[in-house]
DNA sequence: CGTAGAATTGCTACATTATAACCTAAGGTT
DNA sequence: AACCTTAGGTTATAATGTAGCAATTCTACG
């Protein structure tokens, strides 16, 4: 998994595999994925970013949906109640979950020149948390691991135009 | 180091060797602590406790200091930078570093019911940063570690608590 | 000294992010 | 249908954070 969302993919394929991912959870919770809901999530993943609330009110509005906060605000949080979508505070914004379904911990990178975000593997992130658990005799309930520099690409990206300057 | 924070202790000797370390780190870097900057690092200090910026502002006004908000973030960017304070993202509030001076990684354990902020260890952070960097080929700039839940005490009144009910 | 340039602060206004409160509408249940 | 619960509409406002510019203070250098 490790850098495959900085590597040119199928955007359509996976905002329609989040779509039906979270149809069957709604399903399984007695959870009603309403069309504002349902948009929310498909703009959130059409971004494929970080994503802003605020961003997402003219997106809305387009489709002719109600645009006002409190709406978008409602839906995200349904959606992060779910687990369908994570909030990066230090971004003060919203991203799809690239493992709903499944309790667990999250932990992203966020590359300071793309701005994407990636969703480490829960089984890293609980790993980590599991040590720190256990050395400090803390009970974790909830977990913002946001790490920000540069992704692989990027990092190219940057010592290549290095290069053409010298 | 554990869970000192949490143990009672000698606030007034913490602020004082925080004001101390800050007039150190200063004059060694050539910036100015002005009274502005000096206070507002005392006074989050002083409330120990994850501290919002606007929380500070009648606390200045007190004091007779201006206290408009570009004051105040002005003088939380400057400790900041110098990394006299960190701010932590999911709570919008600003806590005094507990190891200034060294450059060095930051994780923290926010307790949910006492509200006390842990710092992580440096060590350990910044084993957890390297492994990450290693296996995701990433390159870590600035790093957002914040974890909620139980403190060791919380966890114990918490347990007591349910006792009394039964 | 004293004056130029830089850093700091004061101040007003405003931008951005998020929520309260209250009412209407839709869906689900007996 | 009558009721209840959940969702959405609407307005206003709270909370957090910045831009921009004038006034002041500090520092360095002649």
């Amino acid at each position: 998994m490790t850098s495959t969302v900085y590597a040119p993919h199928d955007h359509h394929t996976c905002i329609t595999a989040a779509l039906a991912n979270a149809k069957t959870l709604c399903e399984s919770r007695g959870a009603r994925l309403t069309p504002v809901r349902r948009r929310v999530l498909e703009l959130v993943w059409q971004n494929h970013k970080p994503t802003g609330a605020y961003e997402l009110l003219p997106q809305l509005a387009q489709d002719g949906f109600n645009s006002a906060p409190p709406t978008v605000y409602r839906a995200l949080d349904f959606l992060l109640e779910l687990g369908l979508i994570h909030r990066i505070s230090s971004l003060n914004a919203f991203i799809g979950c690239a493992h709903p379904g499944q309790e667990h911990t999250t932990g992203f990178f966020i590359c300071r020149l793309c701005g994407n975000a990636l969703e480490l593997s829960p089984e890293r992130m609980q790993d980590v948390n599991t040590r720190l658990a256990e050395e400090l005799g803390i009970v974790i309930e909830e977990q913002t691991i946001e790490l920000s520099g540069l992704c692989p690409s990027c990092q190219l990206a940057a010592t290549t135009a290095k290069e053409d300057i010298a």
